[in-house]
DNA sequence: CTTGACCCTCTAGCCCACTGTAGGGTTTAT
DNA sequence: ATAAACCCTACAGTGGGCTAGAGGGTCAAG
């Protein structure tokens, strides 16, 4: 029972059951995420059955944001004999504190976009003879305005 | 003295004074954003001073996360006589929108990756010989993440 | 008159995760 | 035997806002 041979699976039946496109599992084995068991002689690829459980993993982290980067990384320390936990861990962490930052900064970002548009509210369009391209923009100042937000 | 000529303004020059490259003034002539006012014999491009205020303009706008596309359409109302100051306001508007959806939604990811860092430094790490890649992301079920989220 | 600083066009590359296409070969079912 | 359904490689394209490089022409100072 043990040794029971699970059967290997062609590209297209890997790509149905995990629910990616054939292209994009090339794709991966392009980056050195997954890799067939074997390449019969009609050069076909075949999975062993365990890809399923490797392209479900890319599939998670994917889910997490991680790039697809980051998740070799952490399949080559796997594939080490090492357990990947510390890094991943750490990339959270990262991941984490770059949403942070980008919560923030999209807040500040908006408060300043509502405040400019209240403030333009009072102004009048720009006439068509006027030399500036619209008022409601030229009213603003770079400096008040943060060029790295969100 | 209302007749007094300004110079005119080579690439180079108006690089300098708009703190943007020649290339990307080059680019943002090849998307019709600006044109030099004359080519002189030599092919050089000539613009004219007011071309300072269409940059000053186009990066202002860059600041409220315009894209170079709705730039395009604000100046091209502009230049047709018309101001552009409705479209402007309907452009921020849903730019507020799309901030607003954008910090909500980073916000709820954030709160799932603090939860499920929480969870995972409750579980010991994937062991070497262990088939998973990680416990930590072998844990997560895709149910509970949001894919299109932040 | 030469050197260096400018200018030109055109093309390609960057980032990311794919998708699509062309132009083939193979397998399977009828 | 044939047609549908599968497989292969290799390359181009997507979006956005640029940057970099090749391979030239032009202009100002000394």
């Amino acid at each position: 029972m043990t040794t029971t041979q699970l059967p290997l699976l062609k590209i297209g039946e890997l790509a149905k059951r995990s629910n990616l496109s054939v292209g994009t599992l090339r794709y991966y084995e392009s980056l050195d995420l997954i890799k067939p068991a074997d390449r019969a002689a009609n050069n076909y690829r075949y999975y062993s059955p365990e890809t399923l459980q490797k392209v479900a993993f890319i599939k998670k982290a994917q889910a997490l944001h991680f790039s697809l980067a980051d998740i070799q990384r952490i399949l080559n320390i796997r594939a080490s004999g090492q357990s990947p936990c510390a890094l991943v861990d750490e990339l959270l962490d990262e991941k984490i504190d770059q949403l942070e930052h980008q919560i923030q900064s999209a807040i500040a970002f908006k408060s300043e976009l509502e405040a400019f548009r209240d403030h333009i509210s009072a102004i009048p369009p720009t006439a068509p003879n006027d030399p500036t391209i619209c008022h409601h923009i030229g009213v603003v100042s770079l400096d008040g305005i943060s060029l790295d937000a969100a």
